[in-house]
DNA sequence: TTGAAATCCTAGTATATTGGTAGGATTAAA
DNA sequence: TTTAATCCTACCAATATACTAGGATTTCAA
């Protein structure tokens, strides 16, 4: 019931690629540098970003990667799931007609899978990038009063 | 992001006693052998239910188990924490502070995993094991009137 | 008192996933 | 034409998962 590093550096990468590529694009190298994540494995988990369209790409010096759309068209569940795969936390062969139930169908635990799945795709799909980017301007502009 | 199955086949398994285990107790085998899981697997989830103190346990022949306490009194988060640990999605070193952040302090994404983990936790703690057991009943009576 | 039925305990093991690394091809700006 | 970047594929070590295996122990019941 863990998310991986796949979807924890991929969403701080992709916050920080928000908030650093207003006008040009940003490199995975300057990226990995200030998350502390590997640059290979980062490069990754962009394709993944690059694959759900969220990202875009520019190739050669100078290039990198831009937001596809504004941070308050993307939410958090849409990184997540392009980096994680479902979010699903347990893919209960109920909500999925195409593959039988092997067990039961009478199985009662659908009830709570499907509510579990319910509250996390709820809660992940209501936080758009925006929203912590203007968390994040709040937090700099309190460490600059605390070193004045 | 997924729940493995020591939390599927052990809330499946918890449910099968308490719906089973009214009066007398209840043994692995014939748990095991409705619910289709391992027998020799089921034991060690059973032992984790029990050392969660969920369950207890009656040696010998003709024994089993039975719940500890009743069902209206346990939640699927008391089980599913029994059986597959912290729930949470992410682990933040901000929600543990004997663990500093790696990262940064001021990294944002705290924010987003409080929120998930906050919404799990509601979510299994709001559902007793009772609340199933109803809903198993129902299932029943239902399951009776298209059979007659 | 002896067998059978049950839990208890520890260890091993095949498979899959995770979290990377490695090597190079391709593209484009300067 | 060099350099800085993305792109693509393969590989690998460590860990976790989902069991299986072998027995020791306890208790009931004949």
């Amino acid at each position: 019931m863990k998310i991986s590093t796949k979807g924890r550096y991929g969403l701080r990468a992709f916050i920080d690629l928000a908030e650093h590529g207003c006008d040009q694009p940003v490199s995975i190298g300057s990226i990995a540098a200030r998350q502390d994540i590997s640059e290979r494995y980062l490069e990754q988990l962009m394709a993944k970003l690059k694959k759900a369209q969220l990202v875009k790409s520019i190739r050669g010096a100078g290039g990198g990667y831009v937001l596809a759309r504004d941070a308050s068209q993307v939410s958090v569940g849409d990184v997540l799931r392009a980096l994680e795969g479902s979010l699903e936390a347990v893919t209960c062969a109920a909500f999925h007609p195409e593959e039988a139930c092997t067990v039961q169908d009478r199985c009662v635990t659908k009830y709570v899978w499907q509510k579990v799945n319910e509250s996390v795709a709820h809660t992940v799909d209501s936080i758009k990038i925006s929203e912590l980017l203007e968390n994040r301007k709040l937090q700099k502009a309190e460490e600059k009063k605390t070193d004045a």
